[in-house]
RNA sequence: UGGCUCGUAGCUCAGUUGGUUAGAGCGCGUCCUUGACAUGGACGAGGUCGCAGAUUCGAGUUCUGUCGAGCCAACCA
């Protein structure tokens, strides 16, 4: 017995839009799903959780069709994941501390942050920026306005809160699916507590350190960076050959990019097998200009070949120099300041005073500059230097290369725990699979422990005070470290328990910590910071881990990396069960687009002119991992397609129909194939492949649905039926339609939420008020529905194809009929073809058909014996 | 120097575990205004799958080498 439909009315036409208009339609039904609450996270449901860690975009950066890209991915598997009934836990935050936002607020205001500035309350000040572009304040050149920190701390919060409506309007006009009462920013007072939780839970389980020790450092914005956040970059430099004395009798010539560090020099080395130096190891070097006496010895990390096979190590020239400094316990000579200034340095040697006075307080460019004129002066330059290119490390946000300074840090113990966390890594299903090489590698390659605290104003403060003892000085050895009790706290502010403000800065008092978190400490806990981890962990238990991390694989050693890191270290666990790696968008030259290189295309106009629907379909369709060229192209298809899909549900829904069975061979065999469509494209979702998804239901929807059956069956629907027979087939018909519309709707919804939801309202809302909460691919829909034989339509789409073609060639409207027409083809195609012959004559105009079986021919082919047209029937 | 990706039509990309004659869309050409859709439709031209080997009855697909592009790291005196 097979399922029976209830009948159904024509829906008016006149209910239904003429055409499809994408602004009124996104403007409404994002008041639909505002007003309906369609996308609420239920935290008391007992329906299952996915649960999505959405990254937090940096709001001071500029919104680009990179964003759209990889956000409107992240939003299809929500959806797709609603439609499998789960309760979707998908929020958003606002990634708004830390140096972006400085800067960016530094420009907006046109102000500073000054430490010894007073506060002034209540200060308001106006933009500049809206005022003035960035070139125009370059050139006037107006100073700075010097602000306190706390004054700056509250611009900062004045611009992110403008900031973040700028994202949330393009996100809600994307459609994406997130539930906004879930919205939080990483400087919010929850974000900061539970920062701050991290920090006392990894100091209690004496994973943080702190240690006056080298440590990378940018010298504009005078903050020590984490290994991380260094890119190289080629830059012109020169070999500078200079003479070296050795203790006792000789001499030899070290080559050196930085001979502004001379002065720094605190011994030689040289390659312990070279036959060259060998004889050096173990004696003293003078170095010239400075006479300072330095040891030489043997290192086998020492390149022979390179420069003159012998140099001089320095406080700190670069990496290595740490590890020659660790190994030899070499002096200590810091000349580079925190401002990347020659700092002063007590020379015993009057002539190293007198020539040191001549690079005091010089950068270290004007510093190499005189120091190459000192030392052609001396003689000691033994060549002229020998330009070369070479890559120096970089800040990612800074302008100069990164200095090593020994300053005191905060850091967490990472390098001991390669192995464990790799294993989580590998816990972690990654998609593509490829991509955990890139974590696996970076894990492996890690030397340098973390180092979170930042010299910065707008961050999470480290929630620590130190004593200072009777004699002034202070004590970090004794950290007074904040209670849980006690948080958010700012340690500048607030006091430690047990003290009085009286006593801040006082011999028997204490004194603030006034660094803040590097904002990766924050970001590295985004899973925590929506499960509310230790604030409900009731909540946490629900959560945590979470379902699935999506994010660009450009941020796989740092913000994978770290949140994998807390996940271990605070509960042994992975912090999610997927991590979904998309592609970056390459401008036409296949550049990455980014601000910096000045390509970056804003999405506004692109969703003004194609529709939110059609950009999203752009995005649905690249592959996880692949970076896609950026092409407008996409979206005009994906545009065509939203208004293929509106224009085919009007027509499907303008049939009425009685109650009744769909029982004709043609109407079965194409449900048959749906439903195969169907089940592939859950396939395809569940493999992280929602494109090829995509991919494959729209070919199906536009060759089978809108290209051939509905042209099949429009002989059989159109019009008032007047026989019992008439009107049984037309049902058939009519509810193979409809279900089918309905099918594509719920496979489309995931990519196209606004097109698929408004003809959905047209006639499906009774089943449910939203597509985006229809069952996705249900079985339910297909079953007492006989199984239908597919090559029935093969048969029928394969004879209509071969019917248009000669009309084409005849170079004849398609409407034209054919008197007489003579089709070969082999048994088992015919026996088909003949189960759908009404169909395929009533949509091709055929009055009169001869079949003809030819044995020899292939499966689904056929060929036109004979073809004669009626008369035009316009004329 | 090592690791990982990619190389298919003019362009943007598919091509699942090796299996007939390598697919789609855009663009291009010809034709058609037919009852939802001209913001349409029908049909067509266009590829020795970077190159060279190997395995196999059979390779776009597996392996080796090679060239080119990109990313990540190491080195950076």
């Amino acid at each position: 017995m097979s399922k029976a439909y209830p009948s159904v009315q024509v829906t008016d036409p006149n209910s239904l839009p003429k055409t499809l208009e994408f602004p009124e339609m996104e403007a409404r039904l994002l008041e639909k799903w505002t007003a309906e609450k369609t996308y609420a996270f239920d935290e008391n449901g007992t329906k299952p959780i996915y649960a999505i860690d959405t990254p937090p975009p940096t709001v001071s950066g500029s919104l680009h069709v990179g964003h759209i890209f990889s956000y409107t991915q992240t939003d299809i598997i929500a959806r797709y994941q609603r439609m499998l009934g789960k309760n979707v836990f998908y929020p958003m935050g606002w990634d708004d501390n830390g140096l972006p936002t400085e800067r960016r607020v530094q420009n907006y205001f046109h102000i500073r942050c000054e430490a010894n500035e007073p506060y002034v309350p209540g200060l308001d000040l106006p933009p500049i920026l809206s005022t003035m572009t960035d070139k125009e304040l370059q050139e006037k050149r107006l100073p700075q306005r010097n602000l306190s920190r706390k004054n700056f701390i509250e611009h900062c919060h004045k611009l992110t809160v403008e900031d973040e409506k700028v994202f949330k309007k393009i996100w809600s006009h994307i459609g994406l699916s997130v539930d906004w009462n879930l919205e939080y920013s990483t400087i919010d007072d929850r974000s900061r507590t539970i920062a701050q939780l991290s920090f006392i839970d990894l100091h209690n389980k004496k994973e943080m350190y702190q240690v006056e020790a080298p440590c990378l450092w940018d010298c504009d914005f005078q903050t020590a960076v984490a290994q991380a956040e260094l890119e190289d970059r080629e830059l012109p430099a020169a070999f500078h050959d200079i003479e070296f004395q050795v203790e006792g009798g000789g001499s030899f010539t070290i080559s050196t990019t930085r001979p502004e560090l001379l002065a720094a020099c605190v011994g030689v080395t040289t390659h312990p097998d070279d036959a060259r130096f060998k004889g050096l190891i173990g004696k003293f070097a003078i170095a010239p200009l400075f006479n300072l006496r330095v040891p030489i010895f043997g290192s086998e990390v020492v390149n022979p070949e390179k420069g003159t096979g012998i140099l001089m190590v320095c406080t700190f020239g670069d990496q290595t120099d740490v590890q020659w400094w660790r190994e030899q316990k070499l002096a200590l000579r810091q000349i580079i300041g925190r401002d990347g200034r020659i700092q002063f340095t007590e020379f015993t040697d009057p002539e190293a005073t007198e020539n040191f006075s001549k690079i005091l307080g010089k950068n270290v460019k004007q510093a190499q500059k005189i120091m190459v004129e000192m030392l052609q002066a001396s003689g000691a330059m033994k060549n002229p230097p020998k330009p070369i290119q070479h890559a120096v490390k970089f800040y990612e946000k800074g302008d100069r290369p990164a200095e090593i300074l020994t300053t005191r840090q905060w850091f967490v113990k990472l390098v001991d725990k390669k192995e464990k966390m790799i294993k989580l890594g590998n816990q972690v299903k990654w998609h593509p699979e490829y991509m955990e090489a890139r974590f696996k590698n970076w894990t492996e390659n890690l030397s340098i422990d973390w180092c979170v605290s930042r010299q910065r104003f707008f961050g999470v403060s480290i929630p620590v005070w130190y004593p200072i003892n009777e004699q002034g000085l202070i004590d970090y050895d004794h950290v007074i470290v904040a209670s849980k009790d006690q948080l958010p706290v700012d340690p500048m502010s607030d006091l430690p328990k047990g003290f009085t403000e009286a006593q801040r800065g006082k011999p028997g008092g204490f004194i603030g910590e006034s660094d803040v978190f590097d904002t990766w400490f924050t970001s590295s806990l985004t899973p925590q910071l929506g499960s509310h981890w230790e604030l409900n962990p009731a909540r946490h238990k629900k959560l945590f881990p979470m379902d699935l991390r999506p994010q660009g694989h450009d941020i796989i050693r740092t913000w994978a990396f770290y949140t994998i890191a807390k996940a271990m270290i605070h509960e042994s666990s992975i912090p999610w069960k997927h991590i979904a790696l998309s592609g970056w968008i390459l401008d036409p030259d296949r550049k990455k687009m980014s601000k910096s290189k000045g390509n970056v295309v804003t999405p506004s106009q692109y969703l003004d002119e194609y529709s939110a629907d059609a950009v999203r379909y752009w995005a649905g369709l690249a592959r996880y991992g692949v970076d896609t060229a950026f092409d407008p192209g996409i979206m005009k298809i994906g545009r065509r397609l939203a208004m293929k899909l509106f224009n085919a549900g009007k027509f499907v829904l303008q049939n009425s129909a009685i109650a009744g069975e769909i029982t004709e061979p043609l109407d079965l065999a194409f449900l048959a194939k749906l439903k195969a469509v169907s089940e592939e494209a859950v396939k395809s979702f569940e493999a992280f492949e929602p494109g090829q998804a995509l991919m494959e239901v729209e070919k199906f929807f536009w060759s089978h649905y809108t290209d051939s059956y509905l042209e099949l069956v429009k002989t059989r629907t159109w019009g008032e039926k007047e026989t019992d027979q008439e009107k049984r087939v037309k049902a058939s018909a009519v509810h193979a339609l409809r279900l089918g519309l309905k099918t594509f709707l719920k496979l489309f919804a995931p990519f196209l939420p606004y097109t698929t939801e408004e003809v959905w309202g047209w006639a499906f809302a009774s089943e449910s008020k939203s597509v985006h909460h229809a069952m996705f691919a249900s079985t339910a829909d297909f079953e007492g529905i006989t199984n239908g034989n597919p090559s029935v339509f093969d048969a029928a789409m394969a004879a209509q194809t071969v019917i248009n073609q000669q009309k084409t060639v005849a170079k004849v409207s398609i409407a034209r009929p054919i008197v007489m027409l003579k089709l070969k083809a082999n048994a088992e195609t015919i026996e088909n073809f003949k189960l759908a012959q009404f169909d395929v004559c009533g949509a091709t105009k055929t009055e009169k058909l001869e079949l003809i079986t030819d044995a020899s021919m292939e499966k689904n082919q056929f060929v036109i014996e004979e073809c004669e047209f009626g008369p035009d029937a316009k004329k």
